[in-house]
DNA sequence: TGTACATCAGTGAACGCGCGTTCACTGATGTAC
DNA sequence: TGTACATCAGTGAACGCGCGTTCACTGATGTAC
């Protein structure tokens, strides 16, 4: 059954978010079509009315996951400064929410292996990122505290289930050297 | 036919081999049975002689990769002190050298999707890395220097192929900071 | 404003490919005597 | 030391499942008159 072009507007959005968070929990590979559509309240059939394929999905999906958070940080930079934003970075509540977090720390290192358009998409991002943050200050200083940011967050988060102790030592050190 | 126990032993640990290169290339969800045993010069068919599922093979090729990177570490370490390690560590070289480069930075935002046996792997290597470095120094001092450079070497491989300037930007910055 | 019709978003079955795993078979190894 | 036989590593075909993609169909939307 044919539906409004508005109500059509509005699976598309819901598509792309419930990848974004998908995107962060199962990686750029992980994510499946049927999942995602699930995740928005869809049958699989439906997708390509809005998505011309898989990998499509997967640079939108990462470039909508990267602009939500690069929002919320230009706005605590604004607000609060770059400490403080990296305080909440680097804290237990990020380390446990990779729906909702940093989608560098969620996806770096499997950029190498994924198609052009998603790594476009993380690289354009990243840019915009460390253009954030450098509107102030010093570019290479803040292009290296983010990087040990995203590396203590992104290890942090590979052993968290076997060894929290080693997580939160992980982040505490970055936390010490870095704000 | 069947092959002497001696031949057998080194299959296998040509087979290791292969995956502890392609699992930094591919990454733990990427390494495919037919393709390490190619890699090996052998067969598929042979491959559960060897191992009893993929999974294995990721969590035993991570391991023997972590182990090759860490004994070359704890000999730079030794030698040289860490400063040097770090800076061959965020060399060019090494940005373009996955294949046989530091695990951690190939793989560590996988892990959360990884099996125990891979995740398990993966945090008793780091623990081990981590104590190669902090031997004399500071513990904690050790532990952010490392996941900073981790953390530069991985984003910069995310974005090297569509922008090599920003990847040795993101290198230089981790290098004037940690070493 | 109302009616007839074309459009097209969503559904769910089906297809096809990749890949992990299994299996019957081969023939060299290595052991029993 | 030599011979007969059991073992078993490696081979390649086949199986089965998951998943991306396609397709015929439905019925609400929105347009032409």
């Amino acid at each position: 059954m044919k539906v409004s072009a508005e109500q059509k507007a509005k699976n598309r959005e819901a598509i792309l978010n419930a990848a974004a968070r998908l995107i962060r929990e199962k990686g750029p590979s992980g994510i499946g079509v049927a999942e995602v559509m699930a995740g928005a309240g869809l049958t699989h059939g439906g997708f390509y009315n809005h998505f011309t394929s898989r990998e499509d999905l997967a640079a939108q999906a990462l470039d909508q996951a990267i602009k939500q958070t690069n929002d919320l940080f230009a706005r605590t930079v604004e607000a609060k400064g770059i400490d403080v934003f990296l305080k909440a970075y680097l804290s237990e509540a990020h380390l446990d929410n990779i729906a909702k977090g940093c989608p560098f720390a969620a996806t770096a290192t499997e950029m190498t292996r994924q198609p052009e358009s998603v790594r476009k998409a993380f690289a354009s991002g990243l840019r915009e990122y460390i253009a954030c943050g450098s509107a102030a200050k010093n570019r290479a200083e803040v292009i290296s505290r983010l990087s040990a940011a995203i590396g203590a967050l992104a290890l942090a988060r590979a052993v968290v289930d076997e060894d929290r102790q080693l997580a939160l030592e992980l982040l505490s050190a970055a936390t010490q050297k870095v704000s």
